[in-house]
DNA sequence: CCCGAGTTTAAACGGTCGTTTAAACTTATC
DNA sequence: GATAAGTTTAAACGACCGTTTAAACTCGGG
């Protein structure tokens, strides 16, 4: 059998990578447009122009093969992002656009970058609770890094307000790159002027301190 | 029968708007829970401890009875929203303050303000294609009107890249809502101090003018 | 040449899905 | 009390779900 402890012995007969590498193409492609509930096996199936008892022989399950396919995505951006980061000049008076320019780079402009920029907007989304753990899997460690980054720019600010405001920043990219976000405002999918947009949003939204206490009136 | 063209004639006998009222409250806590393809049909039923049959009956279809969920809640959020907008003053300093405090108070404050919030923070990243046309139906006028709004803030600027921050900010709000959020960042949920760091960054986003040109290193 | 590990396959498993049907029930009006 | 509109109900519809089984197939090494 497979899963992933094969690959050991001598090579196996037909086309295992290749089933392996379409399983991953189709059910990315319908994990982008669906989500986890609209990527059944038997789509899957189809779609790769492969026998649905593959999925199981190779991944195990359906989580399985969505943990695959999301590792071989966003592993290699959160390995760029980790590079870049680490090649940040310290408490320079560039290093908030220097950090922020090391998170969001990758997603923007990598090998497939369509593919993998929808799929994280996707995955961070998703309510199936299925994908919880492998959130954790995939992006807890180079969050966490990157909050701490930021933080050190900003040493008398709170930190949780450094964690707060690193959200916001996630959450404008995620949902820039969703479809919700292209028909209701209108504006362009991601490209280069779209990342500029959000760099220098987030840039600007880093800043230090408050304009102007807020207005709390109660107009209906 | 019912389906909204009810309630013309006289009474009806038992607790019809209690068993939709019920229905539309279990609709609701699933779909914020579990998405669309989360909240089955008799998930729904169990939880309003109503006959599965009901759900047709009164609300024609499972979107049908979503539609009623979201209308119920944002279409007030939407009416706050423009009342606030209508009240800032024009071209003023602080226009642009407003005009995005309109924006985000009526979500964070309101009548059943959890349930709201994460109402909309769901719908907006729902995958499955059945609330396309329900998000144009409730969202795509109010998001017209205040990007018309801010845009005659800026006149200089592009109306696209107004139309693409506000989108920024829109995916800011509708994450922050959501639990891949606060677990993966560890931030607090809404709140009022969450309210004003959101309202803070997004001014701060909206500044005009880029800081400094972005730079395009290729670090791998 | 055949053995056996690795891979693919058809078929079926029990379950859940959204929706529909027709009968039972409730209640205001006559 | 009979009538009829409105509402609730149990039961079933066909379709699809993720997973599993056991047999067929492929092919390198003995």
């Amino acid at each position: 059998m497979s899963l992933n402890s094969a690959r050991t012995s001598r090579a196996g007969p037909c086309e295992t990578k290749d089933t392996q590498a379409r399983l991953l193409n189709a059910a990315e492609a319908l994990f982008i447009d669906a989500g986890y509930a609209g990527m059944s096996a038997r789509a899957i199936a189809d779609r790769a122009a492969v026998n649905i008892a593959a999925m199981g022989y190779h991944f195990g399950s359906k989580q399985g093969l969505l943990q695959a396919v999301l590792i071989r995505r966003i592993a290699p951006i959160n390995r760029s992002r980790r590079a870049r980061l680490a090649a940040v000049p310290e408490r320079g008076s560039e290093s908030v656009k220097a950090i922020l320019h090391a998170f969001l780079w990758p997603v923007f402009f990598n090998e497939h970058e369509a593919p993998a920029r929808r799929l994280m907007g996707r995955v961070m989304t998703e309510p199936a609770e299925v994908v919880e753990p492998l959130l954790n899997l995939v992006f807890s460690d180079v969050i966490e890094q990157f909050v701490v980054a930021m933080a050190a720019c900003f040493p008398k600010q709170d930190p949780a307000l450094i964690a707060q405001k690193f959200s916001f920043v996630a959450g404008a990219l995620n949902f820039t790159v969703l479809r919700p976000a292209e028909r209701l405002f209108g504006s362009a999918p991601a490209n280069e002027v779209s990342f500029e947009r959000l760099l220098n949003f987030a840039v600007d939204g880093f800043q230090e301190g408050p304009s102007v206490t807020v207005v709390h009136e109660d107009i209906v």
